[in-house]
DNA sequence: GATGTATATAACATTTTAGTTATAGAACTT
DNA sequence: AAGTTCTATAACTAAAATGTTATATACATC
């Protein structure tokens, strides 16, 4: 569990061309050409948006005479999902620690309060 | 859903700093001292990140005497834990489709082989 | 073999990021 | 009120990211 790896996943999916071309990715291969189309760049920036993605090993490339088709891979997901699941159960934990913490004090007084409130009377 | 919502996220999580310090807020809110301590860094540093996070909408800051206390928050994580799944979701079905591509190819093949192979024969 | 098409790389400019030190301000302590 | 503690900001530097254009390379086709 490099941390280097998770900067690099995290890191290519904070761009949202990149995350543009990951989900027509998810449609299926497409060529470098292909992916660009829909966007108001050079080729060569999508060339480097796919060096990012391939370094993160989110895509692979293929051979097919001039093509370098692009694929989508799932692998390195599966880390930063991790992480942010682990983070929000750890955050869920602690808040419902909290949540106990306040039921405690909440009762704690309630104690006291019928301490120093004679039997019998109410407040 | 904005973008850059998604994108401040994202980069936010691709520092390693930063994840370390949401780690730590997990467990409960904290002064920008005790977060800055484990780190090789100094405190204008950390007080950056710490800005860095805020915008993002991952911690939020309190105020006791001097201190700031900083207390992390869940909600941003959402729309980014939902992209993920998304797309892993579509990639999903993009494969298990593929899967049914290779197996009407295999049926397809095994038709023709079957029909070049005169009856009661076995190849 | 000349031409076209798909992609990568080089060289460059601009912006953003991540750190530094120095300093300022606010609130506590004595 | 003087000093200490906590945090933020300013000014700066260095490196990385994001884009550009021009060019090289590899294969396909005529």
């Amino acid at each position: 569990m490099l941390s280097t790896q998770l900067d690099a996943t995290f890191s290519a999916l904070a761009d949202p061309t990149r995350r543009a071309i990951l989900a027509r990715l998810a449609l299926g291969e497409a060529s470098v050409m292909e992916l660009a189309a829909p966007f108001a760049m050079s080729q060569p920036a999508i060339s480097k948006h796919l060096k990012v993605l391939e370094k993160a090993g989110l895509v692979s490339r293929g051979r097919d005479a001039q093509r370098r088709p692009v694929k989508a891979l799932a692998e390195p997901l599966a880390e930063a999902t991790k992480w942010m699941e682990t983070y929000r159960e750890t955050l869920e934990m602690n808040f419902s620690r909290l949540d106990d913490l306040l039921e405690e004090l909440k009762a704690e007084d309630a104690a006291k309060t019928a301490r120093k409130t004679p039997k019998g009377e109410t407040q």
